[in-house]
DNA sequence: CCCGATTCCTGTAGGC
DNA sequence: TGCCTACAGGAATCGG
């Protein structure tokens, strides 16, 4: 499931052999993903050079001189590099033809993913515009996380996936974030201090740079764009672990449906 | 504003 | 073995 790590994992993966490749086709496939695929993009793109790869929140940016493709990869997406022949799997939903002999391909079987198009600054498209800070940026500290969390009464977990409290904090990073903090997922956020949302914040930052360091957590089929699968599964502690012993105490994980989302948490550990 | 529920989709896993 | 159902999840959107 692509998270911020496995996004920023495909970023790196793509751009040393996309950034300054000049588009020979765009082919569509499926032009129903998350939103319509906007019509026209073969007439737009065709001939138009790549100039930079970016990242903002879990959407892919494509910028070229006249506008952005905003590639998002859902939850079963991946972008690849592939050969121009290679053959074309049902859910290859959207091609970049390249002038060097390559394709950067839009695979999604769950087509939760999204190809947009933004004429202006991508940053201010109606999607990215109102986001929160990147989880890397100093932006993003715990006295945001304090100072946004007075008087809310939800769960801490759902508080973190909100993106416009912080980007790029999905399910599985979410889980693994509070255990390092030694936070219980369904504490009311509001109820937190200072002091653990300061330590909740270097936990995001931490398991996210860990996990982008290790090119991502496959868990079962997310890809880079070089086609290698992520290896931080091995590094979750809690996420998926129901029932097996914490690593770091040995007490029974323990699993509950929070914000429609599973999570797990070490009763021990967190409180 | 806040928050929980619903929605999109399909591969996979579990139950019988 | 095979069928059926539940579940997974990013995030916009809706309803209360």
């Amino acid at each position: 499931m692509p998270e911020l790590p496995e996004v920023e994992t495909t970023r790196r993966g793509i751009a040393p052999h996309v950034q300054g490749q000049r588009v020979a086709d765009v082919v569509v496939r499926q032009k129903q993903l998350r939103w319509p695929v906007p019509r026209g993009l073969k007439q737009r793109l065709t001939g138009q050079v790549i100039r930079a790869v970016e990242r903002r929140a879990k959407y892919l940016l494509l910028r070229f001189d006249r506008g952005s493709l905003i590639v998002h990869l859902g939850m079963s997406g991946s972008l690849r590099l592939v050969a121009a022949d290679a053959p074309v799997g049902k859910h290859d939903h959207f091609d970049l033809m390249l002038a060097g002999g390559h394709a950067l391909r839009l695979t999604d079987p769950r087509r939760f993913g999204a190809v947009l198009w933004s004429r202006g600054d991508p940053l201010e498209h109606e999607l990215l515009r109102a986001l929160g800070p990147e989880p890397l940026d100093d932006a993003f500290d715990g006295e945001r996380l304090y100072r946004l969390s007075r008087g809310r009464r939800a769960a801490v977990k759902p508080f973190i996936m909100d993106g416009k409290v912080v980007v790029g904090v999905g399910n599985i990073y979410a889980s693994e974030a509070l255990f390092r903090a030694g936070i219980r997922p369904d504490r009311p956020a509001g109820g937190i201090g200072r002091a653990r949302y300061v330590r909740l914040a270097a936990a995001i930052k931490t398991v996210l740079g860990e996990a982008i360091a290790q090119g991502g957590t496959t868990l079962r089929d997310f890809v880079g764009g070089d086609g290698r699968p992520g290896y931080f599964a091995q590094h979750l502690n809690v996420y998926g672990r129901e029932g097996e012993p914490c690593p770091a105490c040995g007490a029974a994980v323990r699993q509950a449906v929070l914000g429609q989302r599973a999570s797990y948490w070490c009763p021990r550990c967190q409180r």
